[in-house]
DNA sequence: ACAGTATTTCTATATTTCTGGAAATATAGT
DNA sequence: ACTATATTTCCAGAAATATAGAAATACTGT
């Protein structure tokens, strides 16, 4: 993952309103939710859930598929997984002494 | 860890300069880097690179312990693993089917 | 074609952030 | 006290972001 992309894609988690969407949407699992339940559940104006969602689905974090009417939204898994691993990447790999600080979870 | 905290630190990773500092930190280990170090290595104007830093401190990713007339950063680690935690926390918890969508890599 | 629901785009405003020069502060050595 | 180095704080302008009302678009059913 290129600097610039895991930035984008840390800056687009940044904010309250988007990271309360996002992990919704991980608790939601992969069957998603559609942006009505969502703006429901956050109670938020239609138009700035849009926009939010519109951030995180350009980086990548946030996919969407069109049932009829409803849009439904899925969190992207495996690229959690990458901006993850790339947040420790290289850890004190310009460092003399031995490297023990960061590990980062596993699930299934 | 609380929603608005992680946001704030996400938010803080969220700009190309200040994860470059942040992963520059984390290679560089536990001995951590004087702030005149990572100016020469970012190549970036003093004022700009200690605001930054100073938004790592403030949200916890960086420390500071002085060293005569230099101060030395260092990346807190526990707190990158707590964080990286948050992010997956409840994976699916919503959901009726099963889970397995993330993992959060392991150091040490 | 029309009506209804879902969602986005347009538009505007208030607020925040990024950047860096200049000046101030902190520490150490002489 | 004076000088030098390291770093921060002050200040300001430009740019980006957050928010949401109103209008527009997308799809479905009749």
């Amino acid at each position: 993952m290129k600097l610039d992309d895991a930035a984008a894609r840390l800056e687009a988690l940044g904010n309250p309103t988007r990271l309360k969407i996002y992990r919704t949407l991980v608790r939601a699992g992969q069957e998603g939710l559609p942006v009505g339940r969502l703006q429901v559940k956050l109670d938020a104006a239609a138009s700035t859930l849009s926009h939010h969602i519109k951030t995180l689905v350009i980086v990548g974090l946030v996919t969407q598929t069109r049932d009829g009417t409803t849009l439904v939204c899925r969190a992207n898994y495996g690229l959690m997984r990458e901006l993850l691993d790339y947040m420790v990447e290289e850890c004190c790999a310009d460092s003399e002494g031995s490297c023990a600080p960061v590990a980062v979870p596993r699930v299934a």
